[in-house]
DNA sequence: GCCCGATAAGTGACATTGTCACTGAAGCCC
DNA sequence: GGGCTTCAGTGACAATGTCACTTATCGGGC
């Protein structure tokens, strides 16, 4: 159980303790498993969004079958994209998915309305969700317009690896990470293999020359 | 002279009178010509922007010389990609150019950020506002990774064209609009032209066979 | 009119990326 | 070990991007 979640979040942190109080009396707490749709075109939830532990991948899929993913919302964020949709009250296809199990803080629209018109600190902390979504956008379309894949799958190689030397990813995955195929990834990955930049088994991927693959990715 | 700017904008039609006229005292109104930059950069104004009249192209442009369009603020609309760099801090590579001759308020921040905390109206406003872009560049997302080009280029050409019947429009400038090369316009209408869909002459093109396109555009 | 410079458009060769239809390899369960 | 499933490799080809040009068209100056 969860003492105090609105510990958890800079819009909530900053709240006089009887506005947090009152907010855990009309929040609730829902949990979802790894690997499950937190949200989707076919399930657009009503109410808003906050990611207390865990972490969700926003992708976008064509009707190919081909996927791409456009960010991830880590814990302590907000979802903002739901509620996009909802007032612009349009069709879209991006799916969000747990990608580890997840705690979310649901708040109904109308505690969030609320929030907004009445607490400064609540109205930065979402505005701040939705720009930095905005700027997020604004570099995948450059990554995927601009971008060349040599680059942007090191780039994604690096970032999905943090601290650690090894990832655990298939070449379809990774495929679906840059909005690719894995035919395309394949050939990429040979080819790192050859230079020596990485070592390649079933599912996994060694990087081990990371500086090699920092200068690919921010040369070009 | 504008009599009243605030008919003008869903989000300051509804409000009431007195805040109105407030309004009216607190803002700004500018001209920009056609053709010049709105923002970029290294232009960020500090400011909030509704545009009056007129239209702005938000395109964003890679180092290699080719460009991209993101979305067009039409008149009635504000801009908010500009407070949404502001509020994440972070670079960007976006542009706002003229396409038309412009009017536009400009808003104070902090008459804008009172006006968000205390009408209800005005917040529904800004935050659909932000909602359609980020709709919009989930839509140029899927267009660039996904579409093909010949499709693409045929949506964009019946989307200029309007009701008219002929577009004014060079192929690097069509280039420009869905972020590829003019050989690749170049080559693309060529084929449209063999298939007498359209017709070319320097800097101009006539659509012959709109079903053609239409049907083309909305195919794959 | 005619020439000239500037911009627009066409062209062919080649590199990169995406698609398709496969084959081969690795792990898993029995 | 045998069979199943998923993952990865491969070659041919199509679509798109890049480069280095050539050719066409327009406008202005003479």
């Amino acid at each position: 159980m969860i003492a105090d979640w609105t510990e958890r979040f800079q819009g909530t942190a900053a709240l006089p303790r009887p506005v947090r109080d009152r907010l855990l009396t009309v929040a609730r707490t829902i949990e979802i498993p790894s690997g499950a749709q937190v949200f989707g075109p076919t399930n657009i939830p009503d109410s808003l969004f906050f990611l207390y532990d865990g972490r969700i991948r926003v992708s976008q899929s064509s009707d190919t079958g081909r996927d791409i993913v456009l960010y991830r919302v880590d814990a302590g964020e907000s979802c903002v994209l739901t509620t996009a949709c909802m007032l612009a009250e349009e069709a879209y296809n991006a799916e969000g998915i747990a990608e580890t199990d997840i705690t979310a803080i649901v708040l109904p629209k109308l505690a969030f309305d609320r929030l907004v018109a009445e607490e400064e600190a609540f109205r930065k902390f979402v505005f701040a969700a939705y720009s930095r979504r905005l700027i997020d956008l604004l570099r995948v379309v450059d990554d995927v317009a601009f971008g060349q894949m040599d680059v942007r799958l090191a780039e994604r190689l690096l970032a999905l690896a943090g601290d650690l030397k090894e990832i655990a990813a298939t070449h379809q995955q990774l495929a679906s990470e840059l909005g690719t195929a894995r035919e395309v990834i394949s050939r990429i990955l040979q080819d790192f293999q050859k230079r020596e930049m990485i070592a390649q088994s079933r599912g996994r991927i060694e990087l081990r020359d990371k500086p090699a693959l920092r200068g690919l990715a921010t040369s070009a």
